[in-house]
DNA sequence: GAATTGACTTAAT
DNA sequence: AATTAAGCCAATT
């Protein structure tokens, strides 16, 4: 377990509630290292925690679902559950349910 | 320590 | 709208 990580989960489990969204980016941006957003993709995938770490809450800054360890289709399911829909791989209402 | 590898993003075709 | 190229950062090899 790297800082990096423990400083992504925790950030992201404090400032994403359920049925919103952030971006790769925007949580880099949170951890104070605003060009790691690759990095932050790297933790997400590793993320130890899922689901108690809402890593199914950060998607691509487009509004592109992006990745998921497992597959895809539980973090679609994960999402919808909370109130997020996604329409043909994209997150709908993007702009306004994204922090 | 160098090289490689991603759940990335932006800009340019 | 779709593809390509080039930067970026941490972890892993």
């Amino acid at each position: 377990m790297t800082e990096f990580q423990q400083l992504c989960y925790t950030t992201l489990t404090e400032k994403v509630p359920a049925g919103k969204v952030t971006t790769y980016g925007k949580l880099a941006k949170l951890i104070n290292r605003p060009n790691a957003y690759r990095a932050v993709g790297s933790a997400m995938n590793k993320n130890p925690f899922a689901p108690e770490v809402p890593c199914h809450r950060v998607v691509s800054v487009n509004g592109d679902l992006g990745g998921f360890a497992y597959n895809i289709n539980l973090k679609i399911k994960r999402l919808q559950e909370e109130g997020v829909f996604v329409e043909n791989g994209k997150i709908v209402n993007f702009q306004q349910i994204c922090i």
